[in-house]
DNA sequence: TAATGACCTGAGGT
DNA sequence: AACCTCAGGTCAT
């Protein structure tokens, strides 16, 4: 079963409209496979194994050619998308002469990645409307809200739930191993999709997946799917998306304002989920923002619920305890502050606060690097730089490594590729690097500064 | 409506 | 080694 992978296509885009490193491994997508020997990032999309890879101004995307698998005629929904010319408005790709299908992998990939909305004006306006973001967001940019297939996303979130993201995605690779479609096989290691709904809606699923490992999910999974594939309507869920963000292959539709409380179809889609088995308001709303387009859906979870308490007030008075009322409080809010993509700035806060993440902060250098007079005030400038590490063990917060590196450090427009002593693993293979102005009272300024 | 407790598992810590 | 805690919750009572 052998196979090539295609040429290396690129599209132009930088880090703070996208960063893999960070968005393809905060708790979205639990699929995505990193390879370290290629510095590349592997999954399975729609059939298609594809592989991503990024440097500061580019994406680099390929697909996976199987031999074996060329002449298989292309699954159904390929006529559908065909169609579908949502994806393909600009034509910056780089090399002509592509055939049909680098054409449909460039609309995959494009749709997947949900690249229209621009991320460094959404992270202004939410930054210029909470302090609190402003000052998280620094060392976080580039967290986009990926377009799941909102199937996939629905098992995945049942699979989250009173779980933490290693085993999450253990689990998720134990469905598509076990239920989905082999695609292609590379050195040991194969690659499946996702299983569709009938494929867990077997008779021996529920037992099956207890003896992988499941736990008590293992029945939400397969109730879920019987659910979906016999007694709801062909394409149900998909229905439920936001028609200015539909599947992939759907032409987009125009869309309403919203309230507070979120737009009528993200509540009816909510609402409707609920009654899936193993869906509650949290996991609802994970499918609602990253499964469904509802930009407004804000997942309260422990860690939102957290925040909410530290850094915005909430535990007092009549919302002590996370209730069904607390809930909706707590995302009324969000939506209140951050507009109509809330979930999106929602997950960049997430990321924030994950412990995988933790060593971002620690490895996060700010300096002063312009003072300028201007009348009572002083303009200070701060250079934020942020080494972000693909994988963190622990012990790899020797802050003399860090600050060695930092030392090193090269101006935004390049990428920091240097090795570290102890071994491929701890590889630094990005820097962020944002600068931020602010204005200080030469009193101020004189007293304290950090 | 709000508050408990049960529910699976495995990694990491004491 | 035997425990404890924690991890992107949900369900039944």
């Amino acid at each position: 079963m052998a196979g090539v992978f295609s040429e290396w296509r690129r599209l132009p885009i930088g880090l703070s409209e996208l960063c893999i490193n960070t968005t393809l491994r905060c708790g979205q997508s639990f699929r995505w496979q990193h390879i370290p020997e290629e510095e590349e990032w592997r999954c399975v999309l729609h059939g298609k194994l594809l592989s991503l890879k990024q440097d500061t101004s580019n994406l680099y995307y390929r697909h996976y050619k199987s031999f074996s698998l060329t002449s298989i005629p292309s699954p159904p929904d390929s006529k559908i998308s065909s169609r579908a010319q949502s994806d393909t408005e600009s034509s910056d790709i780089k090399a002509p002469g592509d055939n049909a299908l680098d054409d449909e992998v460039l609309r995959l990939i494009k749709h997947y990645l949900n690249l229209s909305p621009s991320l460094s004006s959404l992270y202004e306006q939410w930054s210029s409307n909470d302090a609190n973001f402003k000052k998280k967001a620094v060392q976080f940019t580039g967290i986009r809200i990926l377009r799941q297939d909102p199937w996939e996303a629905l098992v995945s979130f049942i699979c989250s739930s009173n779980n933490n993201i290693a085993r999450i995605s253990q689990m998720v690779e134990k469905l598509c191993l076990n239920y989905g479609d082999f695609i292609a096989k590379i050195g040991d290691r194969s690659y499946h999709d996702f299983p569709n709904p009938e494929a867990l809606a077997g008779n021996d699923v529920e037992s099956n997946l207890r003896s992988l490992g499941f736990g008590y999910r293992a029945k939400y999974i397969h109730r879920t799917a019987v659910m979906v594939s016999q007694e709801r309507e062909k394409g149900w869920l998909e229905g439920l998306c936001n028609p200015e963000s539909p599947v992939f292959g759907v032409l987009p539709k125009p869309g309403e304002t919203m309230q507070p409380e979120g737009r009528q179809g993200y509540r009816n889609a909510h609402e409707n989920l609920l009654e899936l088995q193993g869906v509650g308001p949290k996991v609802a709303d994970c499918v609602c923002l990253m499964g469904l387009g509802w930009g407004e859906s804000v997942p309260v979870d422990t860690h939102v619920w957290q925040i909410a308490q530290r850094d915005y007030r909430f535990g007092k008075s009549s919302h002590k305890s996370l209730t069904k009322a607390t809930y909706d409080a707590v995302a009324n809010h969000f939506r209140k502050l951050w507009g109509q993509e809330a979930g999106w700035a929602h997950s960049v806060l997430f990321t924030a606060d994950l412990r995988s993440f933790s060593d971002r902060l620690a490895a996060t250098k700010k300096v002063d690097v312009s003072v300028k007079e201007d009348g009572e005030d002083i303009e200070v400038k701060t250079e934020v730089r942020t080494a972000v590490m693909l994988t963190a063990p622990k012990e790899e917060l020797d802050s003399v490594n860090i600050k060695s590196e930092e030392t090193e450090m090269k101006p935004m427009t390049e990428v920091i590729r240097t090795r570290k002593r102890r071994g491929p693993k701890e590889e630094i293979v990005q820097a962020a690097h944002t600068t931020d102005t602010r204005r200080v009272s030469k009193r101020l300024r004189k007293i304290g500064d950090p």
